[in-house]
DNA sequence: ATAGGGAGAATGAACGTTCATTCTCGCCTG
DNA sequence: CAGGCGAGAATGAACGTTCATTCTCCCTAT
């Protein structure tokens, strides 16, 4: 399918046609969602004909859990590169910033539609678990980490606090894609103190699940 | 079917056909989805013909948008009725868990399904927008009614609270359609905390916004 | 020439909506 | 009290459209 590996050339050409197509139906379903949004409208944003587009997909299902595989993946790659990172809260916080500021709104209404779908679609309910899945793991991880290096006081839960991260997340998401007037500096910037607050020990998540681990800092894996 | 006019009896029978259709409706867009779901479908599941579905609701869309409507009045209506609870935190506490543990899971499900369409149809839209600006609006003011008792310390801010409590309910709501093993039970109860911790100042939610008003106690409207 | 990437018309199923027809019952008349 | 009339409720087949998918043919590069 892809060519010589020399040219990866002008505008956004050769690149790979699947990118080109996943970017399109992109574009198309965030305007109008997954299920009015036509192979015509995908085709003709993809500046190519409606049949072309079953020589890339074997169907309109494949070209949605396409969509949402890359987003996780990017996603997951976003949070592999902080993956060992010095100052949590300052990378956790660029972090932030990036996925509910930078990124352009559609991905939040985009993640809507997937949620929505993850609910049905048993192959997109997967992708949506596994993604919800390593990224719990990985902040749990990275919390822990910063415990054993002093950074974040051990009493805190960190198992509890990647979840509220979590629901946390997932609110700023809906909010964003729902709320026209969606102030993402000062949402955001609130969400990241309040988490910045939890990490230091300020407010407790329960009694139940106060620690179970001893907190004489021993710490890399 | 039905008799005598004397007994809005037995069943279900006949207090609104609308009611009866919703119904129907909500199980079905629960079940499939808004798109995925026909007209033929929600006849049946009514225990009517199609066409006559017709009679009560102009459009599919009509069903789709008298649904959330109704849903977001029923919601509202809780609101109302702890609108001047004694015990703020006590009648929250109660408010969340019949709404995130009591309420069947579907209810999730079809939220998100609103949310998803609140981002393109514009009735849908409004209605999702009136509803989060009322929950809102009378959060801040129960906060604030508590702080005037003096049950909530008045260097909280009521405002950023409430928004954070409105994100997080999202949260939870999309974490509970989207996990089938959402543990409702744990993640509602931490998340009470949590915001029981912010409401009695353990944590505070920024220095932007610390406070206008005095503190010299004046309560009641 | 030829292969294969691509275009775009064709296909057929599915769906929202309509409508002619049937059913149900309370009411009026004798 | 019987009989039948009429209005509203309900039915379900049919229509016209939309859309995912397929098919056929063309164009270009070798």
């Amino acid at each position: 399918m892809k060519q010589d590996a020399t040219s990866p050339l002008a505008g956004e050409p050769g690149v790979d046609r699947r990118a080109r197509i996943l970017d399109a139906a992109e574009r198309c379903f965030v305007r109008s969602g997954f299920h009015r949004t036509t192979m015509q409208d995908v085709a003709a944003e993809a500046g190519m004909s409606p049949g072309n587009l079953y020589r890339y997909f074997p169907s309109k299902d494949a070209i949605v859990e396409g969509l949402a595989e890359r987003d996780r993946c990017e996603m997951a790659a976003d949070f592999a590169a902080i993956a060992h990172a010095d100052d949590f809260m300052t990378t956790f916080r660029a972090l932030g910033r990036k996925h509910f500021q930078d990124e352009p709104r559609g991905k939040a209404i985009l993640c809507l539609e997937i949620w929505a779908e993850a609910t049905r679609n048993a192959t997109m309910g997967e992708i949506t678990r596994t993604f919800e899945r390593e990224v719990m793991g990985r902040l749990a991880a990275l919390i822990e980490e910063a415990q054993g290096r002093g950074e974040i006081p051990c009493q805190v839960d960190a198992h509890g606090i990647a979840v509220i991260i979590c629901t946390l997340g997932d609110g700023l998401f809906v909010r964003r894609a729902i709320l026209p007037d969606f102030d993402a500096e000062e949402e955001v910037g609130r969400v990241l103190h309040l988490i910045g607050a939890l990490l230091k020990g300020e407010a407790s998540l329960g009694e139940a699940n106060l620690q179970h681990e001893r907190c004489d800092a021993e710490a890399s894996s």
